[in-house]
DNA sequence: ATTTATATGTTGACGCTGTCAATATAACAT
DNA sequence: ATGTTATATTGACAGCGTCAACATATAAAT
């Protein structure tokens, strides 16, 4: 039997843990998530089988590890609309809820993954819970200023942000789910009339 | 029940379609959707493991099925809350809405699997799209009876019911997905708060 | 009643999967 | 050089969904 990795330096990859995210995400985001097999995987890095066990223990962890490194895209991607400072804290607010829509649509496998619950309920990760956690604290964030800034009712925090999360989460799962067969157009309205239906609810008298 | 056994029991089993659909719903109930296994399936109705083919294509027909009846059963659960005739009609909706969060906190595994994805995306059904259609239009007729009684706002009806189903099955998902670690206490005092912001945004001014 | 057809159930086999154990090699520290 | 540790490989195993071939109970046709 030839090793035909062993002609040289190719034993060690020589970055496989992070080449293993990254060729994960590929997979996900071009075949879906029920693609990722660590067989096939490993062929694409032109690793063997195994490979993977000495960075991860198993599937569940590097789908894990996945899932938070889409967290911090996804608290990044929401925190660009803090940045825009020439806005009023609302715009920013609302803004915040365009990304979290646009974020969720634009990578719909990696988003499903995040919130696929194997990987909170039966797995859980502390490093996930922190991941997700530090997006929902952006919300809670600019909930805060725009409470202090009078724009917003004063209610409870978390419960206000439980709702406004809710109504994110709930439309976007169920467009990726395939429960809301809208049209583009349909789409955008539905998302206008959606943040506009909130606001009526939370904003200040 | 799922469908009325035969008198006679005629065949091999007698009626192993219904007691696979029964099964798998026990089994959905106990370890999870990822527990349901053909051949465990199988073991546990005394039949060979390949005796589903019989009654199912294949594994995804057979929990497609399981889904189907998940929603009719849904689409009853909510039916209740109309039902209570000497509620006013706002009450109704406020009922149909707790009814809903009800049935996915009491439900967990079937409540996941109706709206896991891969059973409406990647392998469509009529009959599924059908039955979550018809627990949509439950939403649809009591929305419609609020408006005309000029309780609720005259919105776009598909709109107003999309929001409002984005907000109960948001809240019921990232319940079950573990990403809002509620007491019970907690977890029904967010309950009202949403139900109250919901109306806020959507009720006759 | 006997034969035929159809519906239903079984066994064997295949390729795919995740993962463990044992082994091999590379890199590094001494 | 030597030994230690990190990394990668092969072999093996059980579990999975599912196809093909076969078996049999029931229904239909004669």
């Amino acid at each position: 039997m030839i090793h035909q990795k062993s002609i040289k330096n190719n034993y060690h990859h020589g970055d496989l843990q992070n080449a293993l995210l990254e060729e994960t995400i590929k997979i996900i985001a071009e075949e879906g998530v029920a693609s990722v097999t660590l067989r096939a995987l490993s062929k694409r890095l032109g690793v063997s089988r195994t490979a993977p066990y000495r960075h991860f223990s198993d599937k569940t962890q590097l789908l894990t590890h996945v899932a938070i490194i889409g967290f911090e895209r996804f608290r990044k991607h929401l925190q660009v609309s803090k940045e825009q400072r020439n806005n009023t804290i609302l715009k920013q607010f609302q803004l915040m809820g365009a990304a979290y829509i646009q974020f969720a649509l634009r990578h719909p496998s990696y988003y499903k993954l995040m919130f696929s619950e194997p990987l909170l309920t039966e797995n859980r990760s502390i490093a996930l819970e922190v991941a997700s956690n530090a997006s929902f604290n952006q919300l809670l964030d600019i909930l805060k200023q725009c409470q202090q800034a009078g724009v917003l009712k004063n209610d409870d925090i978390e419960r206000q942000a439980i709702f406004i999360w809710s109504n994110l989460h709930g439309f976007c799962s169920l467009i990726l789910e395939g429960h809301l067969p809208l049209k583009k157009q349909q789409q955008e309205d539905a998302i206008v009339y959606i943040q506009n239906t909130i606001l009526q609810g939370i904003e200040a008298a």
